[in-house]
DNA sequence: GATGAATGAGGGTTCATTCAT
DNA sequence: TATGAATGAACCCTCATTCAT
């Protein structure tokens, strides 16, 4: 491999590592100060890159923060899926999802924080597309629970969406609250909530 | 009763609408473009006011939200102090503080939109005194719960905090938010509520 | 007269003068760094004000140099409708109407560089209602020259618009660059422009 | 011939392309968004050339658009010149002189765009050896219009300027301003130019 | 008390220019 | 030589706040 090529994919490797620690110093900075007490040029300085840098990825500041909250939105998205797709019955899939949401809140809060505090935002709906997406893979999670008999059939899917998805967010994100050094959840704390979630869903 | 007795009452009766206005103002714009996005000479402007007037009143645009917020949280534990007071029953208390909601979103929307957009950011920390102030209503209520055995032990003061007031929010929200124009509640939105919670909590 | 009155008479001359320093400070730096080169920022601390009393008064920096610029054309057009109510003679019309940009020229300079600079860009075409004006009272000019039998029916009204007002800027303006500094117009400039005109003209 | 000669002289035969798109780009951005509106990098972008290309050749900006400037005045002035050494005759010189501006208008319109846009701005003086070079041409023309009776004697080199120059640029733009779209320039519109202009010289 | 004109710091964004490749 | 990603100063504009009235 000669030397040019090399470079190209250290560049790359830079690159990368640019957008990502803008993504990063956004999900901080919007979580921090909320969507407006952002600045552009806040988290660009936390991001340690210059602010046009910015815009030469982004059209703007609100098409940034929207395009992290969907990737976010898609993440969970695709582990719904995986989780389907694995063929496992309704109590596997719910214990799975909780367990991904509390492996993602000790690897990488500042997304559950992100989610937590944009979702409740009359600003940023979410796209049509990402709404579907979410209630299609809750439509056959709710299917695979009706047909097994775990799954009370008085639930919608909205309350679905409620319990696993809402309910779980801000169930962590209390306790990112009430704890505000960095916190490390105990295995009882995601036992309780799977408590709390399959006692609502059967 | 002289004249000027008289236009000091009236004065104050048009302070007291003015002040109003101004809560609904900042409650409309807050929850329509965020904290961020809600400037005080808009809010000033909505409220019929002079920009100034908003300053001789609160200290700064943070101030203001902030009261306002614990102005709306503080109406809650009043409603739930008046519940507990009446001597009630635990599902009587459940099913009125449920009902209190829902009437709260069909006469001040507003103010359950607001509620939904503050209680998720991280620059709005509810102070010591709110919190405690709801933590020991909670508390109560638990204890009448224990008492009747209608409430399962192993759900803690933080959960029912999660169940009742924060899920309710959202479940309203959600409600909120599927329906862009203006929204009837059903009974049977009510109904639903109720069922999950009672479901979750015995 | 009490003294309330009086504040308000002098408030009222104050701003007239705050927006009539904005007036000169646009016009001077559009003119020495053109429109890109003259920045609000600028514009307003070369006219004593604060940069944000700019966008009290008008929505944006293009819309303060077109409005200006429309204000310059409408005092010209106003110039073309009084010579034209004197019911004066074609010759004299014309002949007062040069002494009146030589006037401007020698009293507000400025405002001939402006239009100097802005009469050639292709992003500020004059407004319809502008034109419309202006070609209405060359119109009017030509026709009473017709009548008189002093100009020569060849020309359009774009001819006389192009000898009349583009032809006395440029002339004016090429003065303005020979001499940079400040220039008395003398006698003899106006006559010989008359002389070119005239020519033009019969 | 090598093959290396070769891939020299096309790299050449690119470059002046490549310089020559840069220019037709750079009059055209800044015909149509004046000179700050003009960025180098959109102007790359139209050139189809790489932004940084543009500096190789270039000192900045402000460089590209006044030598450009400079190019396109030389080019007026080596017609001049290349009339007057053909020893044509006063009113054959005059008469090709507008004849030329009216092919550039249709073969190049973009070269008269330009001059229009920027003649008129302070912040572009042309240099006293343009200047000069363009007096000593006009001053020549002068002389034979003397010598040949053909010519007033009351007209300065600035008025001769003003006319054959100036004034045929305005009297072509106002056409391009009057026509939006794609503009074919009769006979007659450049017969009628020529009448004025000789008008104003005999 | 009540007003709203005025301020200027700071917002989002662009762009002339550089420089590592 | 030629590239275009990256920079950061400076752009236009907004807005929380003040204060003369």
């Amino acid at each position: 491999m000669n030397i040019h090529l090399l470079l190209i994919i250290m560049a790359r490797i830079v690159d990368t590592e640019k957008i990502e620690r803008l993504k990063i110093a956004t999900m901080k900075l919007v979580v921090e100060h909320g969507y407006g007490g952002a600045s552009a040029v806040l988290i660009a300085k936390e991001a340690k890159v210059a602010s046009g840098y910015f815009y030469l990825h982004y059209k703007g500041k609100y098409e940034m923060v929207n395009r992290l909250l969907h990737d976010v939105y898609q993440e969970v998205i695709n582990k719904l899926y995986e989780l389907i797709d694995q063929g496992s019955g309704f109590n596997e899939i719910i214990d799975n999802l909780i367990k991904y949401f509390f492996t993602l809140a000790s690897k990488e809060p500042i997304k559950l924080k992100f989610l937590y505090v944009l979702t409740n935002d009359y600003s940023f709906k979410i796209e049509e597309d990402v709404k579907a997406a979410i209630y299609e893979t809750i439509k056959k999670i709710k299917q695979i629970g009706l047909n097994s008999n775990d799954l009370d059939p008085r639930l919608s899917i909205d309350d679905m969406y409620l319990m696993l998805v809402i309910n779980s967010i801000q169930y962590i994100n209390q306790r990112f609250k009430n704890n505000q050094e960095h916190i490390n959840f105990s295995n009882e704390d995601q036992i309780h909530l799977l408590y709390l979630i399959h006692k609502i869903l059967k």
